[in-house]
RNA sequence: GCCCACGUGGCGCAGGGGUAGCGCACCUCUUUGGUAAAGAGGAGGUCAUGGGUCCGAAUCCCAUCGUGGGCUCCA
């Protein structure tokens, strides 16, 4: 066992990476190269791109370097000292000068190529023994689009070759399950150049799957205590100045459009006619808690460069909820969503998530103690699951705490889905109220809350979460009948017409092709079951059932096969 | 929005200054075949869009649109 950590060795082969650039690109300056989740990166201020070419030149020097096999020294070394060092390296002079002042500054030597580093590092630059340059990208210095754009390579290292080809092999089978090439593959959805970027079609199959999860959406809310409601999708721009949207949300709102001279805006958020329902008449203590679900269709103006297949788009179904509260019943109300979330999220075999507890940033509206109560019942809700969770000091909205929970796409990106927020401004704002036991008005806090998220990016994770082969109670087509020659095709129809009657979806699939052929075509399809009809089925009035996870299970009555996909559908 | 790359028939790709090629899919015919691709024939694109260079552009240049990977953003 080497005596250095995986982040030591990829943080190492970060500095050997700048040395080989260095050396190739004199002029280059050093910014940062740190070790990330999967490998690491550097950043450069150079005068042109790095081009694939250029890629090849640095990872054959980095060999050279490599070879070389010096060591990583460590030196400490004064303020004044490091200023003189790095006097050519302006990144590094501004790192310098923001350390505090007592902070030990400590460089690492390798060979001839010095780098101001906390370290740690690897005892020399011949222990790198996998290492492959990925990409490399722009990047603005520190983060911030104000400042300049620097040149990021990412590259990853292991400590062994399998390891890296494990590693890169692991990539290849997740590029595999990428919802955007299943998405064409299945027939689900598409977004159209013609039709503007980031919109939406969803395709009849894909169309079917998304129906079959709104159906089960619905009957769950209205199982939950939820009622449905049903909102337009443009409002008078008046109301978004009410609820604020117009000052804190903008950025992300469409032009106004012109309505018999007064300007209306598309909605980018649900919860303001919500809210309007709410004040239609008067509400009694009695009403409380008020929980109104709604699949409501947003539009919000994203950046182009944002952008990303079904998961990150500018129109989208949200699977919205506001839930109307007193302060007593808050912390109720949020163990309840809590839970409502992660059995939602079960039903579709998610158990592998991050969950994030958002306090108060600094610009807010609310007391203290309201805040405290509210953050408080987020907390105590999460710790009534057991869930580990990560909490985001101030990274709350400005009108209250919030809990996201976020989902792992197939290269294990996360994307947030999930989320109860809960808000005491907009009810202040729309001057909601209630009558109190006391018969005087009080003031309802207000819960947002999104299960799945939006319906595009649910399904887009779900797709990938499934590589496409939906379990039966979600596939679009849950059988295709398979006739092995033409005189057979009469029965295969009668044998769907028998399953399409118990509620199965099912295709025929007589088209004059071989078996074999037809397999392969239902299995590409991800088709749960394919079921073989020919002379002997036909004579015992069965069907060989081949399951697109297991093959061939023999041939079974079509009764049976019926009560054994009625028994898949409650597992 | 920023950086880079890419944009050729439905899909996946090749070609790369002298008026487009392959595989799959599609259509027709033959074949009626038992669990991942039968055989033959055929139709389909002017190479994202606009402009420019050139005797001539899909091939070079510019712009626009779109896509991809990052960055930033994500009340």
């Amino acid at each position: 066992m080497a005596g250095y950590d995986i982040e030591s060795l990829r943080h190492s082969t970060a500095h050997v990476m700048a040395h080989a650039v260095k050396n190739l690109f004199p002029d280059a300056q050093v910014a940062i190269g740190p070790s990330i989740e999967d490998g690491f990166y550097y950043d450069f201020g150079v005068s042109a791109p790095f081009t694939p070419d250029d890629l090849e030149k640095i990872s054959a020097e980095m060999q050279r370097v490599i070879k070389a096999g010096k060591p990583f020294v460590r030196k400490e070394i004064s303020r004044e000292e490091a200023l003189a060092l790095f006097a050519d390296e302006p990144f590094k002079v501004e790192l310098i000068e923001d350390l505090p002042s007592d902070e030990i500054i400590s460089i690492y030597e390798e060979g001839d190529f010095i780098d101001l580093c906390r370290g740690p590092h690897i005892d020399n630059a011949g222990q790198i023994k996998a290492f492959r340059l990925l990409k490399s990208s722009g990047a603005y210095w520190r983060g911030d689009e104000r400042n300049a754009m620097l040149q990021r390579i990412y590259g990853t290292a292991f400590s062994t070759q399998q390891e890296l080809d494990d590693y890169l092999k692991m990539i290849e089978e997740a590029e595999k399950r990428d919802h955007r090439k299943l998405g064409r593959e299945l027939d689900l959805f598409s977004l159209q150049e013609e039709a503007g970027p980031g919109l939406v079609f969803w395709h009849p199959k894909g169309a079917f799957v998304r129906t079959v999860i709104e159906d089960h959406w619905r009957s769950e809310h209205l199982n939950n205590g939820y009622d449905l409601v049903m909102t337009p999708h443009i409002a008078r721009q008046d109301l978004w100045r009410t609820s604020g949207h117009l000052d804190f949300f903008n950025e992300n709102m469409y032009q106004p459009m012109m309505v018999d001279e007064t300007p209306y805006l598309i909605k980018p958020m649900n919860c303001p006619f919500h809210l309007l329902i709410y004040k239609s008449r008067v509400r009694s203590y009695r009403e409380l808690p008020i929980r109104w679900a709604e699949l409501g269709t947003v539009y919000r103006y994203e950046r182009s460069g944002v952008l990303h297949g079904l998961l990150r788009v500018r129109g989208f179904t949200q699977d919205d909820a506001h839930i109307m509260c007193s302060r007593e019943q808050l912390d109720s109300e949020t163990k309840r969503v809590l839970e409502f979330v992660l059995s939602m999220l079960r039903r579709f075999g998610f158990s592998d998530y991050e969950v994030f507890l958002s306090t108060r940033p600094e610009q807010s509206v609310g007391d203290d103690d309201v805040w405290e109560q509210a953050t408080d019942a987020l907390r105590s809700a999460l710790d009534a699951q057991g869930l580990s969770y990560q909490v985001d000091e101030g990274g709350g909205a400005f009108y209250g705490p919030k809990i996201d929970v976020k989902i792992k796409d197939a290269i294990g990106r996360v994307w947030q889905c999930s989320t109860i927020q809960v808000d005491f401004n907009e009810p202040e704002r729309f001057d909601l109220t209630y009558v109190g036991q006391d018969n005087a008005h009080h003031r309802p806090i207000m819960i947002h809350r999104a299960l799945l998220g939006s319906m595009e990016r649910f399904m887009g994770v779900l797709i990938e979460h499934y590589a496409g082969a939906f379990p039966l109670w979600l596939a679009p087509v849950q059988a295709v009948v398979i006739p092995i020659a033409d005189r057979h095709s009469e029965y295969a129809g009668k044998v769907a017409d028998d399953l399409r009657a118990s509620g199965f979806r099912t295709e025929v699939d007589d088209r004059n092709e071989k078996t074999g052929y037809k397999i392969r075509e239902a299995q590409l399809q991800k088709i749960p079951y394919m079921l073989v009809v020919g002379d002997r089925e036909q004579e015992a009035g069965a069907v060989a059932v081949r399951s697109r996870s297991e093959g061939d299970l023999g041939a079974i009555s079509v009764a049976d096969l019926i009560e054994q996909f009625k028994k898949e559908l409650t597992e």
